[in-house]
DNA sequence: GAAAAATATGTCGACGTTGTCATGCGTCTG
DNA sequence: CAGACGCATGACAACGTCGACATATTTTTC
């Protein structure tokens, strides 16, 4: 192993000396850093993590604890949001998920404590409000994509579901749409009410009554099993006499079936029916033909905010544990036609 | 910060004492053993895992570098994989992303040495081949969903999409197609190739002739700016006089497009044309309706087996480095009718 | 019942790094 | 020119852990 000391001996100086030129540490003549510097190239000298976090109890790493998050394919872009924020930054990110079960849960906040982790990322797949077991470990915590139900607040970075689905509520009243469906995210997600609030909120305060809308629940039970209602639910708004000239969906992904059933009502898409999705979970918005106007969900901005609002709360900087909200943008595709 | 030390006070032992309760070492009364795990328990002691490496050289952490894998949708079940291995077997994940920068690499080969990595999981998005820059940096690597163009051989795990595509083609043979388009992937891949090399074969040894066959072109370019004409060709394919009774699709992402190029053509699925796709990507396998019938790619299998793997490269188990490959099962939904 | 073996515990140093303090040298101030 | 100051460097200890070795106690063996 090729240490401080080696280098010390190779560009015939003290090991505090080296320690000063790894660090940018003033009072080291230009020539002797030289000296040094060479001797680390030389040697391929790497500075040893492990050692320095024992000597400055500092760690450098920030640990992301995520119940499926990194092992689905919906919020990835949280994570790389987060690795890219580290990575500009010079921090390492060590990763576990919890599958959902609180034992890992509880095993995981330790391991974290063993590796002197600088702070976490508590990050979920959904948006949802938990109770995270912090293990009581006292490490500086932010979360991501949820809330938490308990009092003892952290600070928090979730998306603005009400705005997004507000902004596409409009944007379907602004051209034409007067008979609009809704099919309704699985209810136990924390978007999925406040979307369908959005969506009552501001067709009621643009005048629509309630007959002139169609809502249905698109899928129910635990994430992961739930039941799927999307296509005949969708089969059967489209079938009515005075069916919608609009479809809102919970997200993207429901937004493939309310296609295929359209489809196979021969309708066509925007001309017959205009459909938005929600996410803007790219896989699904641009494959689908004509391709989904849909509301972006912010994720990699969730992560690289979350990231740097973690390293002021470590870097000590009160930071009031409030949440912080990021909009959802409006990205206009092809499915939706004017009236 | 509670060390051995706190702990050996508490229990009126030594140091080492506690060393040995810790590490399940035996030589410890009964008596002793408890009076330390209290004392532990009571101080909520955790072991510093920056002493140990200090110490053993060894971190007991494995490095996963990705080009883009835990930050895009498709593979994420290898992150799973691993994970889940590492959990179980108390080893801890570094993860790190290239975006496909090479100079990144270098730096993360850098960063992985600094914290004294065991061994690294070098992971891509997409089956192919590469030239992974180790940095020369000489910990035990293995490559998963890859496999290294050079000589100096890495032992690697990749998928194998010979057999999956085979089968797949033999499924629809034996359910009497036997007029069968291909819409193909985008031909960097090396799925593609090896995918549509297990079409072309199989066909052929069953008897077809290249009339029978019908196939097209239908992404390409670089990853993640690729051109589509996924729609286009379908739509073309299923317009033909003698149209085909099923097509197979490079994946199930791309089979979207081909649902609903057939819908918009009033053809039905499966009456009317046969679909497969290749991956199992679930979110789209599962959504579309009729369910798609797909060759699953064994990403999660390839995370668990690779750790494993690792760990006896690491653990010096003379490990040949040659490529392993595992196999794509067919899976039977309903997109696919007998003639 | 003495020597040998097995068991139980302790002392000490080293891993690589950096913070604290000390030292040496040159330059400035009055 | 004495003292103060700024700069450049080094000596040394300490962080938490565990391996090597030493010592103390008990048990086994003939």
């Amino acid at each position: 192993m090729v240490s401080i000391v080696s280098v010390a001996k190779v560009a015939g100086v003290s090991n505090k000396t080296v320690s000063r030129v790894i660090n940018g540490e003033p009072y080291v003549t230009e020539e002797t850093r030289e000296r040094v510097e060479r001797a680390i190239r030389d040697l391929g000298y790497v500075p040893n993590m492990a050692a320095r976090q024992i000597r400055s109890s500092r760690s450098n790493t920030f640990g992301i604890i995520a119940d499926y998050v990194s092992t689905t394919p919906y919020s990835v872009d949280i994570v790389r949001g987060i690795q890219d924020w580290a990575n500009a930054n010079g921090k390492t990110i060590l990763m576990a998920n919890t599958g959902g079960a609180s034992e890992q849960e509880i095993k995981i906040w330790k391991m974290f404590q063993s590796h002197g982790i600088d702070g976490v990322l508590y990050v979920t797949m959904y948006h949802r409000i938990i109770d995270p077991e912090t293990g009581d470990v006292g490490i500086p915590t932010v979360m991501i994509n949820c809330r938490p139900k308990t009092s003892e607040l952290l600070p928090s970075i979730e998306p603005d579901d009400y705005q997004g689905a507000r902004d596409l509520t409009r944007y379907l009243l602004e051209r034409g749409h007067r008979k609009i469906g809704y099919i309704r995210l699985n209810p136990i997600l924390l978007g999925a009410e406040l979307r369908l609030d959005a969506f009552r909120k501001t067709t009621g305060d643009f005048g629509l009554a309630a007959s002139d809308l169609s809502i249905r629940l698109g899928m129910e039970g635990p994430v992961g099993a739930e039941k799927n209602y999307v296509f005949a639910a969708a089969t059967e708004m489209l079938q009515q006499r005075d069916r919608p000239t609009a479809i809102m969906s919970g997200n993207d992904e429901m937004a493939i079936q309310i296609y295929i059933a359209a489809m196979a009502l021969g309708l066509r898409i925007p001309e017959d029916v205009s459909i938005v999705g929600f996410d803007d979970f790219r896989t699904v918005s641009l494959a689908l033909r004509p391709e989904l106007t849909t509301a972006a969900l912010p994720y990699y901005d969730l992560g690289l905010q979350g990231a740097e609002l973690l390293n002021s709360v470590v870097a000590g900087s009160d930071v009031c544990p409030s949440s912080r909200v990021m909009s959802c943008n409006l990205v206009e595709r092809l499915s939706v036609c004017s009236l």
